[in-house]
RNA sequence: GGCCCCUUCGUCUAGUCAGGUCCAGGACACCAGGUUUUCAUCCUGGUAACAGGGGUUCGAAUCCCCUAGGGGUCACCA
């Protein structure tokens, strides 16, 4: 397996995810870095699939990977595409169709005497590995299967006894270099003879690794730093193989605010969190059955699956935390946001600089300035990255991307309004959006018929409604003829007839009409400026609410 | 526990490689004040860190050593 120098002078990187459940913010900054130092350096980016492992992988989550990268505007110029082509010369690129080319170097890795056969049951090796740890020593394999004649062991194998094949680790120390750690020394005997095929006859990731990064002309291998100790067996391997050493870059890894590492868990721990808070003992109505909330519970290292976790989320009133790309997506935060903010965990430009782009990044991203330590993932800045964005959008895209946004996440919502109300109610929320989300979480006011609308009585309610030497259902009352009398029900025209009628009721404060308006409206204290917020629900409704909400004003006030 | 790596405000980080310009800068969060028809936004100001201890040096966040703390890894998972 020779390349050709030309091929090799080429920057060339992958990002290699095993397709199993779908990709957190860690994987995704991984992949971002790869694209980014392959678009710096005019090299190529791959995407490759390594789905060896036949019971955790699925072609549903290979595509759900696709599909978030591109959604943060990563493309790749080698592996599967979305659409189901392949792209690039070095496929396949599904680990799982590579078989017959692991196999031909797996042969000679075994005639070489470079690899042997091993038929240690898993019973003897879980034992072996017990009385290590008891012993508080690190496990390492005995070579116990080297002691079996050579001959011996290839009848077996070629008989169809069980057994895997194990790399004969040199004995030497290793030397990793690493362009963000630096040179590290392993010590002889610390790398043992690893498994480079299973029973199954499928590659482990180690063997896997090390010839598609080869085959594939992959010059740098940025990945997590939780593979750092792996690279010893990798280097090893390769030089057994007679394959170049790419250059090696581990990236640190993210954890959650509170210092755990951040994982799929999460989102089970925040909803046990609730339901211990709540002392059930079954499963709230509608979500899941009796017997799964009992075995969920009583397993605290099960998950829940997706759209469970959904149900029992909305039942407890809880919010999920965002762990995966997806997650951040449905939640309303701008790709190119997230991108921005994924690559300052663990990068940065210097000179203070914080808001850029891909491009950007793409341009100046390099080893030298990549954190080792972990780094915590902070949402809220993340957040507030996301307002600054969405205030800086023009009025007409944002319109546009929080329209595309509630088309798919929020359809009722959507066909419950005329495109002029969503203009209307989407130029009014702009400033005060922190997500695309908070527009269709904080508006359900709009879409409620008349009559179904109700004025829960809450402490600003009362104030605004019920307290004070003229209460606000008094200036309603009058405020609803007044807008009766309004011919062009528009924003415009609207605060023009209000702030003059406050003028003369209201002592020249607004504030006292517009909260018990808002209310009445809305059946709630906090909605868009006031203006917009009555030009949405235009007259009819406008009156129709100010009528209900009166009325119910009128006897809480008897009633006290 | 063995091995490897790391350690600057609450958090992400600049500064460390080439010691003085750093009684440590920015951002988010927080606190105080201001603007505002609600919420949010916005404006102004503020609190806040070189893990600890030894060296080296005229001088150390920056170099060396020790201690403490953190992380990774120790699978027929990747």
């Amino acid at each position: 397996m020779s390349h050709s120098h030309s091929d090799r002078d080429d920057v060339v990187t992958r990002f290699a995810p095993s397709p199993s459940g779908d990709l957190h913010v860690g994987g995704a900054r991984t992949a971002l870095f790869c694209w980014a130092f392959a678009r710096g350096r005019r090299g190529r980016f791959v995407l490759r699939i390594e789905d060896t492992d036949r019971k955790r992988s699925s072609d549903a989550a290979a595509l759900g990977f696709q599909k978030a990268l591109r959604w943060m505007g990563i493309d790749w110029d080698e592996g599967p595409m979305p659409d189901g082509s392949i792209c690039g010369d070095h496929g396949p690129y599904m680990q799982s169709q590579r078989l017959a080319i692991y196999e031909s170097h797996m042969e000679r890795l075994l005639e070489a005497d470079l690899a042997y056969h091993a038929f240690d049951t898993s019973e003897e090796l879980d034992a072996k590995r017990t009385a290590a740890r008891a012993e508080k020593k690190a496990y390492r394999y005995d070579r116990a299967g080297l002691a079996i004649p050579r001959e011996e062991r290839f009848s077996r194998a070629a008989a169809g006894e069980s057994h895997v094949v194990r790399f004969r680790t040199p004995d030497a120390p290793i030397t990793i270099t690493d362009e963000v750690l630096g040179e590290a020394t392993l010590p002889q005997g610390e790398v043992d003879d690893f498994v480079i095929r299973k029973a199954d006859g499928f590659p482990t990731y180690h063997f896997a690794v090390v010839v598609d990064d080869a085959l594939m002309n992959v010059s740098h291998v940025l990945r997590a730093q939780e593979h750092f100790n792996n690279t010893a067996k990798h280097i090893v391997l390769q030089a057994a193989l007679g394959f170049e050493q790419p250059v090696y870059g581990h990236l640190s890894l993210i954890f959650n605010p509170d210092g755990s590492k951040m994982s799929k868990r999460d989102k089970d721990k925040a909803i046990r969190a609730a339901v211990k808070a709540a002392s059930l003992e079954t499963p709230p109505e509608g979500t899941i059955t009796r017997e799964a909330f009992d075995s969920w519970i009583g397993d605290k290292k099960s998950q829940l699956d997706h759209d469970a976790l959904i149900l029992m989320a909305e039942a407890l009133d809880v919010t999920l935390p965002e762990i995966n790309v997806a997650d951040f997506e449905r939640s309303g935060y701008l790709p190119e946001v997230l991108c921005n903010f994924l690559s300052l965990n663990g990068w940065s430009p210097g000179n203070d600089l914080e808001k850029f782009d891909n491009a950007f990044l793409a341009e100046h991203f390099d080893l030298t300035r990549v954190q080792k330590t972990p780094a915590r993932f902070d949402r809220d800045k993340l957040l507030a990255f996301n307002l600054d964005a969405i205030q800086a959008m023009p009025e007409a895209l944002f319109r546009e991307r929080v329209r595309a946004h509630g088309m798919r996440f929020h359809p009722d919502f959507m066909s419950a309004l005329t495109t002029e109300q969503f203009d209307l109610l989407a130029d009014a929320s702009r400033e005060r959006s922190k997500t695309f989300d908070d527009l269709f979480k904080s508006n359900g006011w709009l879409l409620l018929a008349d009559e179904a609308l109700t004025w829960p009585i809450s402490k600003p309610v009362r104030k605004a409604m019920l307290k004070g030497e003229v209460p606000g259902r008094i200036l309603l009352e009058q405020a609803s003829e007044l807008l009766q009398g309004v011919e062009v029900f528009e924003g415009e025209s609207l605060e023009s007839t209000l702030t003059a009628w406050a003028e003369v009721h209201c002592e020249g404060n607004l504030g006292k009409i517009a909260q018990p308006l808002r209310i009445a409206v809305t059946g709630g204290p906090v909605s868009p400026p006031i203006f917009d917020t009555l030009a949405m629900l235009g007259k009819e409704r406008c009156l129709a609410r100010i009528k209900g909400c009166l009325a119910v004003m009128q006897d809480v006030a008897n009633s006290a």
